[in-house]
DNA sequence: CTGTGTGAAGGAGTTCACAGCG
DNA sequence: CGCTGTGAACTCCTTCACACAG
């Protein structure tokens, strides 16, 4: 299978999956890992795994299995984990409060170093570390600290307009929890989480399909 | 196309979707909208919108439309948003304690009806209007209150243990935000929503595809 | 004439099953 | 001999394009 290939999305979402539990068996001690025992630990078909993996290349040896440690620094640097990645967030409500103390980098490179809010009773404080600046200021942060992805936490009615003023800041990727779909320019990549979408699916299919797997 | 089919998981998973657009567009008096409306709104491609429908029978008028409140009816319905589902959670950290003030009842049915920690500083506390109750309680509160979904929001390391304490009480669906794959029944059904995997994913796309949609 | 519903084609992802490398 | 890497089959989903109902 050829490298540089452009990998299937499918295969891309599990990636942080399998990075994840490199990393603990890597902690662990362990040397070597079947696709096997991968399949066990991450609920993913072995077959699946092999595929995935063989998208970048030949990363295992046969009739052995694959060496943790190699492994756990391929997914590194191809998920970028090996470098700092800043990430702003928009809308200190409820939610954006529990991301802002949420460690994304348990032991991942992931931070948000900025919100912004309207909302004058937090700007200008430090919550968890982490600076509340008032949306005019967005633009600057955003150059300044050089950050192209941003977390999106605001009332829904007020996704769109925060959305043109993240892009219009540079922003090249939103992470959209609010219920609103946003209409941005195609280079623009948005990634909806959509928790209510996501309860009365799981609802669905308790009450529909019984005895079987969501997936994702 | 035959009703009663079993339906789509991708066209489960846009439901809701459909539902709350069709839900704005009757609040604001429109009596019908076409595919392609929907589609402008929603993201989706009118085929397949046009397409998801047929599964439930033919639910427009050709050269028509859709009715709004014909549509939205038959969702509500189809979602089992005519009649209150409760919810449990369990772990009232940073996240669950988001969550129970999330509304996810906006206009849907859907509300978190009890809670369930360990600390002590937290349980016999109401947060937001609902109960946090200890975990000695959860089989005797998910029966009383005929619960069937949970949310799990423990850390990750006590995942698993809490998922099995969830199955043993009765429930039949776990709404998963801890990075831990859930070991559970086959009849369980666990929907995983893991923040840190969608960002890493949205990186990823960021720095290898350009210039391309992520999807959900 | 308009916009649905759908047969047919196309594309994406998964799984089988096994050749073959270490 | 064991486990990877992969051709081939299969399943699932999307999209095209158009017959046809209102």
């Amino acid at each position: 299978m050829l490298k540089n290939q452009t990998i299937p999305k499918a295969t891309v979402k599990r990636l942080p999956l399998y990075y994840r539990y490199l990393r603990i068996l890597f902690d662990s001690g362990k040397q070597k890992v079947s696709s096997k025992e991968l399949s066990e630990a991450v609920k993913v078909d072995s077959a699946t795994i092999r595929r995935d993996f063989s998208y970048f290349g030949e990363l295992g040896k046969r009739g052995y299995g694959y060496d943790v440690e190699k492994l756990l620094d391929f997914f590194a640097k191809t998920l970028n984990d090996d470098r700092l990645t800043n990430v702003a967030l928009v809308g200190v409500g409820n939610l954006g409060n529990a991301l802002l103390k949420y460690h994304f980098h348990q032991s991942n490179s992931i931070r948000i170093s900025a919100a912004f809010d309207v909302r004058e009773d937090i700007v200008g404080k430090i919550v968890d570390g982490i600076p509340v600046y008032p949306i005019s200021d967005m633009e600057e942060q955003i150059r300044i600290q050089q950050i192209d992805i941003a977390i999106l936490t605001v009332p829904a009615d007020k996704g769109q307009e925060n959305a043109e003023k993240l892009v219009a800041a540079g922003i090249k990727g939103i992470m959209n929890f609010t219920p609103a779909r946003l209409t941005v320019s195609s280079d623009i990549l948005v990634q909806n989480v959509d928790l209510t979408n996501e309860l009365q699916t799981l609802i669905y299919f308790l009450n529909h399909y019984k005895k079987e797997q969501t997936g994702e």
